[in-house]
DNA sequence: GAGATTATGTCAGTCTCTGTCGTCAGGCAA
DNA sequence: TTGCCTGACGACAGAGACTGACATAATCTC
C-alpha cells in the first residue's frame, strides 16, 4: 500500500496529526490572530484533545514554528558543506543565503510568521528567543569549529554570528513589509554588501 | 521631615512597595530559583496582595529586571552625548562600555540575573527578547539619526547593533562564568578589540 | 495470538495574568 | 476643618497555558 515515505503505520499517523495541528493552528491563527486562538481550539479543529496538543508542541508558540526544526537541520548541513577553502565571511553569507532561500519556500507560512511577529510580543519573543537563538548557536558552533577556538572563550564567532542575524532580521522584515514581493534573498544580499560596507568602514 | 527624594507620600508608598516587590522576588529566586517562586510568594513576601504584583509588573520576568527601565535610559543618555565629530564605531564602543560600567556597579543582582537566565529558559528568553532588544533598539536609534539614514531601510544600523549586542552577551556570559572577578568592562573592551580584527579580516 | 509499546483521551490541578468592584488613604480646595 | 476626588490596594472570580496521573485502544513484535 502507499506508505507516507515512513515506516510504520503509528509513525505515519502522528505524524499526520502533527501536521493536522500545524495547519489547524497557522489557520485559525491567520483568520483570528494569535491571542484570539486558544489550544483548546487548535485542538478542536484537529479534531483531538488539548492534551496532544501539548504532547505534540511544547506552547501555543511552538506549532506556529513547527517546521523550524528541519528548516536548521538543513541549515546545519549547509553550513558543514561550504569547502573548507572558503573564507568565513563567504561561507556565512553564502549559507545564510541558502537559508534564505529555503525559508522563502513557504512563502505563505513566513509571512503569516512574520505578521504575527509584528503584532503579537509573545510571538515575536519567541522568534527572537528560540528560533533565531537556534539559528545563531548554529553559526557559532560551525564558526568557532573552522577557526578552531573555544566559543566561550573567544568572542569573534559569536560577533560574526550575530551581525549575520542582524542583516537576516532586517532582510526578514523588509520582505514582510513588501508582503514578499521582493525574493528575500535579494535583500539578504544586499544586507551583507551592507555589512562588508560596515566591515570598511570600522577599519577606515 | 525627609522626603524619599520624591514628592508626595503617596508616590513614596508605591515606589516603596515596588522596591519591597524586587526584593522580596530576587531573595527568593536566588535562594529557591525562578520556577520554583510563585508571583503569590513573591506578593505574600513583600505583604502585598498577588494583584498588587501585578499592577507593578507585567510579568514575573519583569521584576527580576525590574531596573532596567533606568538602565535603559542611562544608556539613551550615553549614547546622546557622544560627541558628534567621534567615529560611529568608537562611540558604539564607548557607549556599551559605559553601559557595562553602568551594569557592573549592581553586582550581586546582575549575577543572579545572569545566573537564572543560564538556568531557566523563560528568564533567558526575556532577557534577549526584552532586556537586550530594547538595548539593541536603541542602538539601531541612535546609529541611524547619527548616519542619516532610515533604519527601516538601511541594514547598516540594526547589523552593527546586532554585532555590538554579540559583543556584550558573549562579555557578560564570560563575566558571570567567572563570578564578576573579571570587570566586565575589561571583557567588553576585549570583545571590541576582537570585532575590530573582525572587521579587518573580513576586509581583506 | 499474547504481550509489550505507545499515542491518545479524560480528569484534575497549578500557575500566570486580567477584569471588576468595593475600600480606604492621600491630595486638594473651599 | 470639611468634603470631594483620585489613585493604590485587597478580594474575588475567571480565562487560559501547561502538567501529572491513569485508563484505553491501537499498533508493533515475536
Amino acid at each position: 500500500m502507499e506508505a507516507d515515505t515512513e515506516a510504520g503505520r503509528r509513525q505515519r499517523k502522528k505524524h499526520r496529526t502533527r501536521t493536522e495541528l500545524i495547519n489547524a493552528a497557522t489557520d485559525l491563527f491567520s483568520h483570528r490572530g494569535f491571542d484570539e486562538t486558544t489550544t483548546e481550539d487548535i485542538a478542536e479543529a484537529a479534531d483531538v484533545s488539548q492534551r496532544t496538543f501539548f504532547r505534540h508542541f511544547p506552547s501555543k508558540e511552538a506549532v506556529l514554528y513547527g517546521d523550524m526544526d528541519e528548516l536548521l537541520l538543513r541549515f546545519r548541513a549547509m553550513l558543514d558543506g561550504r569547502p573548507r577553502s572558503e573564507s568565513l565571511v563567504v561561507s556565512v553569507r553564502e549559507s545564510v543565503l541558502a537559508l534564505a532561500d529555503d525559508y522563502d519556500d513557504q512563502r505563505t507560512l513566513r509571512l503569516l510568521q512574520a505578521r504575527l511577529a509584528a503584532t503579537y510580543p509573545a510571538v515575536s519573543a519567541y522568534s527572537r528567543a528560540v528560533v533565531q537563538q537556534a539559528w545563531e548557536a548554529a553559526l557559532i558552533e560551525s564558526l568557532a569549529r573552522r577557526m578552531e577556538v573555544d566559543p566561550a572563550e573567544d568572542p569573534r564567532p559569536e560577533i560574526i554570528a550575530a551581525a549575520a542575524m542582524g542583516a537576516l532580521r532586517h532582510s526578514i522584515r523588509r520582505w514582510a513589509k513588501g508582503r514578499g514581493r521582493v525574493e528575500l534573498p535579494v535583500l539578504v544580499a544586499q544586507a551583507f554588501d551592507a555589512f562588508a560596507d560596515v566591515a570598511i568602514a570600522a577599519v577606515a
